[in-house]
RNA sequence: GCUCAAGUGGCGGAAUUGGUAGACGCGCUGGAUUCAAAAUCCAGUUCUUUCGGGAGUGUGGGUUCGAUUCCCACCUUGAGUACCA
């Protein structure tokens, strides 16, 4: 009997389903560990064999830590809310909640089939009702919530109502609107509940705003930075504008400095925490104020305006020569003079008409006008020219800048365009090419009280100085902006929010979910609202405390009219994709809870993610907001820590290797790739299922692929055969290179699939999928199970004698090896391990228990459904995943090779064994006898012997 | 431009604290088995050579008895980011 790979796991996977083997308890006496992989969106194309890489290497390390006697939470879920399946509702008229049922279904059974040890019966699905009402309360949480500065925390918005009521917001420090006004307590009792609210809402971490946001016109929806990629979006690749808009926001701001002090604790890559760093982009420097001098006035006297500045380098403001301001900046029509009003406005105009992209595409032109107005130098006094320019961004600091021409190259291109003058402030610089951007070395000159400093110094004195003369202060920027978190989608999280006199009210979470209503078009609607305004009716009933239902027979007009009846308009927009995939994996720890989150119990247990294992993509996405939603339920005392996964791995990339054919241009001949050089040829992708692993095509297959090339004639190299050349590219449905598990299983079994999707190269790194590699692995596992199977009829054959020094030595090798490579995540180095092991015992024809029980068991995380059949023939009635890892005992090692090699260096090497426990000096005599020789031997002086204690010996020339 | 990562056979890649460079697999070559093929097994496979050896981990230096590993400079490739004041 040959190994029969679909029996067997077919047999397991069975098993394992029917007895819940890999089913998590939430009360144990073991060591939690919890491993877990970024849930996947169910598109329709379902897997290809790049997806599962880091499932494989999760599961392996699960697999093992349960080996290794820890209570092991291993889930899966879905993302299910998403554009795919929306675009394909606007098509099909199909309901995206079919579509996406449908491909869950077609992933679970993919999944199932490369035999994961998930415990499926917590999963979760971002779009299940019962999921996303947890989702709409943590919504109302931060909505609920305010950030109190002074403690650096999220707080209860009730504990700032108390101190409106008592003493106003004079002494609050927290987060808000910059445009609060402030007030007494007094003022406060007497403003209306609106304008209570109102204000109230400038302080929540979720609110409502005019905001300028990313809107794509093709998609009809809004964008977050993160999925505008080069000013176009990042799916479909369509225009993006700037436009303003009602939208919700999400206060992550606030929490910048804690994201990014949190990055210290955790053993996440480091590129990842590079790129976060960036993304919230802390910059320290202070904030200086300017105050516009009136052109038509006398020389000195003040318009009453002043323009603040953010800048990182305070300490070259001596050098300030002019000011620039962003075309959008809010006093630029006030202070234009008449004289240069009309080319003033023409840039702005000219600027405002530029697409993001435009102006990014072209950032070597130099462009900006003169407003004709003047500032003064806080400290000389001097009368410095206002420009403003596109190189100044109005979304960054304040949308102005102080101007160092001297101190920063943009400044001083800009200056040398325009001709403005460039004093120098550096002593022995020559700024005479370029601007002198180094904050090392040179000292400052021509900079009063600064003269003689250094940027250090300076930075500091400088700031003293703008305190205390009240024209600055020292202060930390940062490049994150707040999070809009509304979407002109149908298939999202509904808000729980209904409106009544336009301010936005909160649905309790007793009458939660809100559930999507059916709605017969999944467009905007025809007056631009989002779809879920198709609805016959969307309200809510703040009697019944329930979202109107159709048989009620209140269209949607009538209830914006009647204003007494109760019924309120409900939210017409849904959250974002990120909103479901920032706190999942704390759902994960007590997922069918109907009463709260999750228990406390639950999440006092599991705390946190031990091992996270995704893609790096979503480096300033999901694993920045879901960071910042932790924090804020840290904040609010739901759950217990504030980083919710200790260690995370970026698994690589699994690219296809595309196949081409050569067409010559103008026919329909097709000409080998050998001689191609030959012909104008256009390469033309083929479907890589029609090359064999010589590249070489399957004509037939490929003539009866489309119909055009029915009749095309085909150029063939001399020995008649017909090539491709092939190119590594990313794996998709449209570059024909995508090769499905579901067929790998099929002919190598998935245990094939495992090993080799580890074998391919260290888990961090893209590699190419190369389908012919895949027999090393499979023939490893077919020498496995040859090892114990004897004759023809494949009867199972292991003996009860005790093991040779030889065969322990093997078994004990392979378990350090294995064991130290799994800690490291080297799995592909442990896979080669297993290969050496089963030919050295091969070899030495082995097939005693004494190594196959610990060899099994140690194969097992990689290749569990062989693993588990050879385990039952052993006799055992238990599941192999309940046994212990077998450990690794030195003893062997050094038992069983009594001598080990030292080496010599110099232009000759030979090699002398030596037993382990010889002494230093025994072997020094040995080493220097044997020089000795060879030294005679060769005509020579013998070479001094050094002995290194533990290492090597050396003899130096 | 800036930040980060990486450069080792025909290929993917090993060498985890500085100690026999090229593990393991693919591919290739030869052999066994077979009517033949597949499968399997065995041997070989960094380059070069006058068969003694010589060279060799992107390039050039440095530290060391000894460097793929540590330090400096440079080159190349990949990823991220982009007027952030």
């Amino acid at each position: 009997m040959q190994y029969n790979h679909k029996e067997i796991e077919a047999n397991w996977q069975k098993y394992w389903a029917e007895n819940q083997t890999f089913q998590a308890s939430n009360v144990s006496d073991k060591e939690k560990f919890y491993v877990l992989d970024m849930f996947p969106y169910p598109s329709g194309a379902g897997l290809h064999v790049g997806h599962p890489l880091g499932y494989i290497a999760s599961d392996i390390y699960a697999r093992y830590k349960r080996h290794k006697g820890f209570n092991v939470l291993h889930p899966q879920g879905y993302d299910s809310f998403g554009l795919p399946a929306e675009q394909y509702a606007i098509q099909t008229g199909q309901h995206p909640a079919k579509t996406t049922e449908e491909n869950i279904k077609t992933y679970r059974r993919q999944l199932d089939r490369i035999g994961f040890s998930f415990d499926w019966s917590r999963e979760v699905r971002t779009s299940d009702p019962n999921y996303y009402k947890w989702t709409q309360w943590i919504f109302t949480l931060l909505f609920n919530s305010y950030y109190c500065k002074d403690a650096d925390k999220a707080k209860d918005i009730a504990e700032l109502v108390q101190v409106f009521e008592s003493e106003g917001n004079h002494k609050i420090n927290a987060v808000c609107d910059d445009e609060t006004p402030e007030f007494t307590a007094t003022q406060w009792k007497e403003f209306s509940e609106k304008e209570k609210q109102e204000i109230l809402l400038k302080y929540r971490m979720t609110y409502l705003s005019e905001t300028e946001v990313n809107w794509c016109p093709a998609l009809g929806t809004v964008l977050a930075n993160d999925e505008i990629i080069n000013g176009v979006s990042e799916r479909g690749g369509h225009p993006v504008v700037r436009k303003k808009m009602m939208q919700w926001s999400m206060r992550i701001a606030a929490y910048a400095q804690r994201l990014l002090d949190g990055l210290q604790k955790i053993d996440w890559p480091q590129p990842l925490k590079d790129s976060q760093t960036n993304w919230i982009g802390r910059s320290q420097g202070a904030m200086v104020s300017f105050s516009v001098l009136s052109p038509t006035l006398s020389k000195g006297k003040e318009l009453g305006d002043r323009i603040d500045v953010f800048t990182t380098r305070p300490d070259t403001i001596f050098g300030v020569s002019f000011m620039t301001l962003a075309p959008e900046h809010e006093l630029v029509k006030k202070i234009t003079t008449d004289a240069q009003r009309e080319a003033v406005e023409q840039y702005v105009k000219a600027t405002a008409k530029r697409s993001e992209r435009d102006r990014m595409a072209d950032v070597k032109t130099i462009s900006g006008v003169f407003t004709g107005a003047y500032a003064e130098h806080p400290f000389t006094g001097q009368k410095i020219q206002i420009w403003i320019g596109d190189y100044v961004l109005a979304s960054y600091g304040t949308g102005a800048v102080m101007a160092v021409p001297c101190g920063d190259q943009r400044d001083y291109d800009f200056a040398k365009h325009f001709d403005i003058e460039i004093p120098t402030i550096f002593e022995g610089v020559d700024i005479s090419e370029k601007a002198y951007e180094d904050k090392g070395g040179a000292k400052l000159t021509n900079s009063d009280f600064l003269n003689g400093l250094t940027y250090k110094k300076a930075m500091k004195t400088i700031i003293y100085e703008l305190e205390k003369r009240e024209i600055g202060y020292g202060k930390i920027n940062y490049r994150l902006r707040d999070a809009v978190f509304s979407r002109q989608r149908y298939w999202g999280e509904p808000f729980p929010v209904y409106y009544k006199d336009g301010m936005p009210q909160m649905i309790d979470v007793k009458h939660l979910p809100i559930q999507l209503p059916e709605v017969e078009k999944y467009l905007p609607t025809e007056d631009g609202k989002p779809p879920l305004g198709n609805a016959e009716v969307w309200a809510w009933d703040t009697k019944t405390n329930k979202v109107v239902s159709n048989d009620l027979i209140v269209s949607s007009s009538a209830v914006e009219k009647s204003k007494d009846n109760d019924v309120y308009p409900l939210e017409l927009n849904t959250m974002p994709g990120w909103a479901g995939s920032s706190w999942y994996f704390n759902r994960y720890m007590d997922p069918h809870n109907t009463e709260e989150f999750a228990s406390k119990e639950a999440l006092n247990y599991w705390q946190d993610v031990d091992l996270y294992i995704g893609g790096s993509e979503h480096a300033t996405g999901h694993l920045l907001y879901s960071r910042f939603w932790q924090k804020f339920l840290y904040d609010r005392g739901v759950v217990p820590v504030d980083e919710y996964a200790k260690k995370l791995i970026n698994q690589g990339m699994i690219t296809g290797t595309s196949a081409f054919v050569h067409r010559v241009e103008g026919t329909n001949k097709f000409v080998s790739a050998g001689q191609k050089e030959e012909f104008t040829t256009t390469p033309i992708h083929s479907d890589v299922s029609f090359v064999n692993t010589s590249d070489e095509l399957d004509i037939e297959s490929f003539k009866n692929w489309r119909e055009e090339y029915k009749d095309a004639e085909f150029i063939c190299e001399e020995d008649g055969t017909f090539k491709v050349s092939r190119e590594v590219e990313k794996m998709s449905k449209s570059k024909y290179n995508v090769v499905n598990p579901d067929a790998i299983c099929e002919e190598y079994g998935a245990d094939s699939l495992r090993l080799f999707e580890m074998f391919l190269g260290p888990l961090e790194q893209s590699k190419p999928w190369k389908t012919s590699g895949i027999s090393g692995v499979y023939s490893f596992l077919k020498k496995l199970w040859k090892l114990y199977h004897s004759g023809n009829e494949g009867v199972f054959l292991v003996t009860e004698d005790g093991a040779t020094k030889e065969e322990l030595k093997t078994l004990h090798k392979t378990i350090k090896k294995v064991d130290d490579d799994i800690a490291n995540f080297s799995f592909n180095t442990s896979v080669s391990s297993f290969m050496i092991a089963v030919n050295e015992l091969t070899a030495l024809k082995c097939n005693k228990r004494e190594i196959l029980e610990p060899l099994v068991i140690l194969i097992s995380p990689y290749a569990p459904h062989i693993a588990e059949e050879l385990w039952r023939k052993l006799g055992h009635n238990e599941s192999i995943s309940t046994v212990q890892f077998p450990e690794f005992d030195e003893k062997h090692l050094i038992e069983s090779s009594k001598n080990y090699p030292i080496s010599f260096n110099g232009k000759m090497r030979f090699m002398l064994e030596f037993p382990l426990d010889m002494s230093k000096d025994e072997i020094e005599k040995q080493v220097l006898a044997h020089e000795k020789t060879q030294a005679q031997l060769q005509g020579r002086t013998p070479k001094k012997v050094i002995v290194v204690p533990g290492k090597i010996v050396n003899i130096v020339g």
